[in-house]
DNA sequence: CGTGAATTTGAGAGCCATCAATCTAAGTGG
DNA sequence: CCACTTAGATTGATGGCTCTCAAATTCACG
């Protein structure tokens, strides 16, 4: 469960992690704690659970490549995404203090992913206050982010929902240099996006016709083209302060263009 | 700010913090130490807002009489509720690390708070893991419920949508003791039940009417009284175990019958 | 008893779901 | 090299849930 796919120079398991946000990217020592907390990496195909809803785990996972997700399967059948996550992003770091998850935690695409045993962080938050509040900042990033995404859904129409979860991604995706602030690979289907915003795939299909339309942007295969970051961010309300980014790169993700 | 509405017994003010919550309540000596980082209380009165979105804070607010929300003003000048918070729940723990937060804290009817300034949480956050780790698990909390609203809004119909939150709340409160698995005072208009639910206020009226015609709850002035407890859980499917309920309380909340 | 807030009811419209068929692209095997 | 397959995307027609607008009614309270 957990042989190296191939081996990784050191910090490159966790140069992700908490990239580009507010209070600074992470210290050298605390990346070298944070990596020296990981066991093992393991490669999952797309499609996989990680995670099921209910069943105790003792350890939780950082995300090092690919896209995962939380899911929930409602009684309808249907499948609903209640959050996803990109490289350096930690899915389950909330199954520390809760020990069972409320939901599924899945491969959208295929992942690598770290494995964090939650003895190494009991001792990183009786050892480490100042990482272990970084940790604890980590999963209310999460919990901001669950609020904008209850938002989304509570205030705009199928559009809008769709414009604010490219300006997301967007964001984020630029935030660990995956995006140049207008243009980014994203592998999900319509299917998936439906799934995020709560649309049939049929809706989704018709959604991003009318934003190509609009010359706002367009979606092919796995590759997006913001043509208009600005006007997107209006249509979606998107406004980034919730993802708690550094000033230049929460100016490119509203603006499509500046510098790193 | 901070002159004491009414002198309290010791305990008093964090009797119901974490309150048959599966890890079990707090120790004693967690009560005290919890007690004793209140540097004091402060009334306010309904519609008042505690915390502005942006503004930076150095206290975090526990609340302990009365209800307060959390919510976003979106552009099209509606209000949506991103949560909602009972006595002993604390309202803006996030504050501690995010130190700004992306939405207002207001006061849903007079409530009576207890201040937390954050300097007593680092003094916790050093000195107390344990304590720490059950502060943690609080806020970790509140992710899991706002995972349960996206799914209520991506899920459920208007009527589900409402039955769920009464479930929601019954639940609640029933670990507070406000609620005897059936029956409990829930001082909300029908807007802001819309604005939880993202309704119309209209709509609420029609889906309280079509609740009450179908012999599953009554909700006159403040006082709401589920008939069936099991069948509204079904309609809105709700399963509690996201609230990490102790197991008696959490039978409660879906049978509406027992005791704790 | 008057006033304003909250609730209720009705009529009409719009957004998005559903159902169904077609189309495209990529991969597979003969 | 081409028929076949399959997942994903697209387009059209229809319907339903919930919004909007508007008016009436009830309720709380001074």
């Amino acid at each position: 469960m957990s042989d190296d796919a191939a081996p990784m120079s050191l910090h490159t398991r966790t140069e992700n992690v908490l990239r580009n946000r507010t209070p600074g990217n992470l210290t050298r020592e605390e990346r070298d704690v944070l990596e020296s907390a990981i066991s093992g990496t393991r490669v999952m195909r797309a499609g996989q659970i990680a995670v099921r809803q209910g069943r105790e785990v003792d350890a939780s996972t950082v995300l090092i490549e690919g896209l995962m997700t939380r899911h929930i399967d409602a009684r309808d059948g249907r499948r609903h995404l209640v959050g996803i996550y990109l490289p350096g992003d930690f899915v389950d770091l909330h199954a520390y203090a809760l020990k069972r998850l409320d939901h599924d935690v899945g491969a959208l695409t295929d992942v690598t992913i770290g494995i964090v045993p939650h003895s190494a962080l009991e001792r990183i938050q009786t050892d480490y206050p100042h990482l272990t509040r970084r940790l604890w900042f980590l999963t209310l990033l999460d919990a901001a982010q669950h609020r904008q995404w209850v938002l989304r859904l509570a205030s705009l129409n199928a559009i809008g929902r769709v414009a604010h979860f490219l300006c997301e991604m967007n964001a984020r995706l630029a935030a660990i240099g995956r995006s140049d602030g207008e243009r980014f690979d994203l592998p999900m289907t319509q299917v998936d996006i439906g799934e995020v915003c709560s649309l049939t795939n049929v809706h989704v299909s018709r959604v991003l016709r009318e934003l190509r339309e609009l010359g706002l942007c367009t979606m092919r295969a796995s590759s997006v083209e913001l043509h208009d970051v600005p006007r997107l961010a209006q249509l979606g309300n998107f406004d980034p302060h919730y993802l708690y980014l550094n000033d230049a790169t929460a100016r490119l993700a509203v603006s499509g263009k500046g510098s790193l």
